[in-house]
DNA sequence: ACGGGCGGTATTACATGCAATACCCCGGTG
DNA sequence: CACCGGGGTATTGCATGTAATACCGCCCGT
């Protein structure tokens, strides 16, 4: 994170309303983001709407052009396949770097996660509250690894790619094959099993990458 | 690239200038980047140097410190050590995809600028430009990948490790290591053999990470 | 009817004003 | 001599002013 700082910088808190509006779908893929626009909208002046907007073409989630202002990122497919391709290659390296340095409390923490998940089957879909979750059992994994620029490196790619996954949290079968992958990568990573948890993230990945382009197809 | 568009940006000259004389030394980590002292340094006002800061900051070149603006990042080595494991991965993924997708002029590029670094052998050393070229020719093959967010989250991580390798250019033996390591992948390339490709690129990476600890030992 | 040029409009990019706030040095005190 | 508090100072963060510029729809000429 550049500084986290729980204090009330007002261009942090429009930088996350508009980063939530955009997950929510309030602000679609394409979507113009018109920084007088916003700024009137949200009834704070210009200067931390453009921040933020700044922000948000560096963390990859809109784009520039030249002289229209800034749009919400839309992705082609093989854009989406080509950011899986960057994640199925660092979530491996992370859950096997994570798997050499977790401790008993972060293997904790991380089984925890996933029995919350697998819980969550019991209940019906809340594909915005799965989603948040499934982004922070993985942050939780980069985070064991202890390697930052990676963790900030996924970061950037999970965003991207959450645009254009999240809405597979609706389906059923997704979302027990993804408990099921996670908790794989969890034990290996619980048992130490560097090569069998880079394995297992990499799978995990991949097999996202497959989901997601016959749910693409099927729509 | 973000923007580039040669229109006269400020900022955009601003946050060159910036990168430069960060390159340069003139810049050397943990030095200060007080917005007021800028502006009134290079004669603009303030709002292109702090667009150009926070630039800096989300490329990861420099980092934010909660009360006392921004300073040029710094790293130890161990933070150096995990730059250079994702890039082990992810220069090793860009030049797989490199080798699957290359074009003829793709490959012609890439070999006319392994051989000019190969010429520059004959001449006295001049380590910043040698470490452009480097930069350049790693620039190349990420982008023949045609992977954008593969050659996004490479550039920033290619950004932080320079400051911390770019001296050793200085040693005759090191700019020897590097031709041959880099014509191995190109020549990869060029036969089509991804997982060569791979194996080459990672391969460099990683003996530069092993030679510039003994760099840093040595001192 | 259709193509080309033109003004209205909205936007960006930059400059600057302003208040709040945290740091630093320095002098005073136990 | 060490420690603590207060004022000066510089900085950030936000608001707003302003010129240049590119786009869009409309009107006019052919």
């Amino acid at each position: 994170m550049t500084t986290a700082e729980s204090g009330s910088l007002l261009a942090e808190s429009v930088y996350r309303t508009l980063v939530d509006q955009i997950f929510e779908g309030a602000l679609p893929p394409g979507a113009p983001l018109s920084v007088p626009a916003l700024a009137a909208r949200l009834d704070v002046s210009r200067s931390p709407v453009r921040e933020s907007v700044q922000r948000l073409i560096h963390e990859g989630l809109a784009v520039h052009v030249p002289h229209a202002g800034a749009r919400v990122l839309q992705l082609d497919e093989d854009a989406v396949r080509d950011v899986l391709a960057v994640r199925e290659a660092l979530d491996g390296l992370a859950a096997q770097e994570a798997a050499r340095r977790a401790s008993a409390d972060d293997v904790a923490g991380l089984l925890e996660l996933v029995e919350r998940q697998a819980d969550l089957l019991e209940e019906p879909t809340d594909p915005l509250r799965d989603a948040r979750l499934d982004v922070e059992l993985h942050t939780r994994v980069r985070e064991v690894s202890g390697n930052r620029p990676l963790a900030d490196a996924l970061r950037r790619l999970d965003a991207q790619a959450h645009l254009y996954t999240s809405g597979m949290w609706a389906e059923e079968s997704n979302r027990r094959i993804a408990v099921v992958e996670h908790r794989r990568i969890a034990d290996a990573v619980a048992a130490g099993d560097a090569d069998g948890a880079r394995r297992a993230a990499s799978a995990h990945v991949a097999a996202i990458s497959v989901r997601m382009r016959r749910w693409r197809m099927s729509h």
